[in-house]
DNA sequence: GCAAAATTGATAGTATTACTATTATATTTG
DNA sequence: CAAATATAATAGTAATACTATCAATTTTGC
């Protein structure tokens, strides 16, 4: 799958960016400079002034891929949640049983990422504690509804989409297959958090993963 | 209910502020309004002195009852978990069946606020929409770990605790009683997000709420 | 009733942020 | 090799998230 990956390009929705990051070096260093920034000084304190003085490269030149940091923020979650939807796509195919192809789902989506698969500048370990970390934050602003209409949210609904198509494979009348699937993805991302962070309010730590959870309640949830 | 709260006050950390808002009227104006400002424009564009001038006070008066926004935006969520709480408990109490318990424990925590209770100043309907759209802010920072050592989120973890043991009362062989508990709150935040901003991946919407959802998935997750 | 204490208001100031605009220089390409 | 394109350098802006100082007002304790 590395290897096959390392030929194909994780689409990202154009308008998203100014120009194509992937088309040039110095928007490779961007991207790949730009996830090790944010993972260490957090997405407050994160600013182009900085990732250009880290680079070597000039501010307004990094505003020529991003028109904001916003922006930036949500071309990394875009590619990040494509490159689990491949990952998805790809574990669960010719899967004949369904059962086993929603647990193979729900293990890509709330495994934690430990191994740097780095095919290319970026880092998925990194990114993945961004995920983590900053998420929410790309959709919990004013502008929801408007960057909802232009596509920036595309990559991530369609994921939940696939989820919710498998849950419905297995039953068919289970009520709430979207609501599942939203809360598989997002209560991983929450469990992980919290297993840094709140430890004592989660049972995942050493021996419990988000995945033990997840599936043992999904399988419940849709089979009674 | 509503009037015996309008006896107790709701406790919130004391480090969380630098002077009591409840001690005084304009701190008591700080609440009220900034409540209602922070709905209207976001917690990012949110400025003490926006809100300064709303309430026809000082920029520099807000900022001796709280030291940031971040703090402001800590003591309303504290208040809020603080309020749930009350209700939380005060709903289970006496229930002799804890199944029958752990279903009002998850009306409470899920339920979207409709009416306005609002037996002071603080408008709940409102309140209740900036912990759906900003809460995770408050502990998505660099600062988590410090801050909750200093407290700042011990509200909340009560909260998810006290549902742990509803849970582990029902059935005390379940494996993820933390993590079901603490899928259960941030869950409904962010169904009830996704109702008004991304209704396509959710089921949650006219007909369905999350309590529906979200008891039927803590029923068969703890009883099999 | 009044002085002292506490609270609030007014003004000013600071470093930083999140950009935009302009012009110069370097690099690529047809 | 000229033209087009990309990048860098510099400057500028309004706003943010505060802090500091001092004046005016209100509260309180005796």
């Amino acid at each position: 799958m590395i290897n096959l990956l390392s030929n194909l390009k994780i689409a990202v929705p154009d308008k998203i960016y100014i120009k194509d990051p992937e088309s040039s070096d110095l928007g490779k260093r961007i991207i790949e400079h730009g996830i090790l920034l944010i993972d260490e000084i957090g997405f407050e304190s994160f600013t182009f002034k900085k990732l250009g003085s880290k680079i070597g490269s000039n501010e307004s030149s990094l505003y020529r891929y991003f028109e904001s940091k916003h922006k930036f923020l949500l071309y990394l979650t875009s590619w990040y949640w494509a490159w689990i939807e491949y990952q998805m796509v790809f574990a669960t195919h010719n899967v004949p049983d369904n059962k086993e192809k929603l647990f193979k789902a729900i293990e890509v989506v709330t495994r934690s990422i430990k191994e740097d698969v780095t095919y290319t500048h970026i880092n998925e370990v990194v990114l993945n504690r961004i995920i983590i970390n900053e998420y929410s934050k790309s959709y919990l602003t004013t502008e929801v509804d408007s960057e909802n209409k232009e596509g920036y949210f595309e990559v991530y609904k369609r994921l939940i989409k696939r989820i919710k198509e498998i849950i419905q494979s297995v039953n068919p009348d289970y009520e709430f297959p979207s609501s599942l699937a939203s809360t598989i993805v997002e209560g991983a991302l929450h469990q992980h958090f919290l297993k840094v962070h709140f430890s004592s309010i989660t049972d995942c730590g050493k021996d419990i993963t988000p995945t033990d959870f997840f599936k043992q309640l999904t399988i419940n949830a849709i089979t009674k």
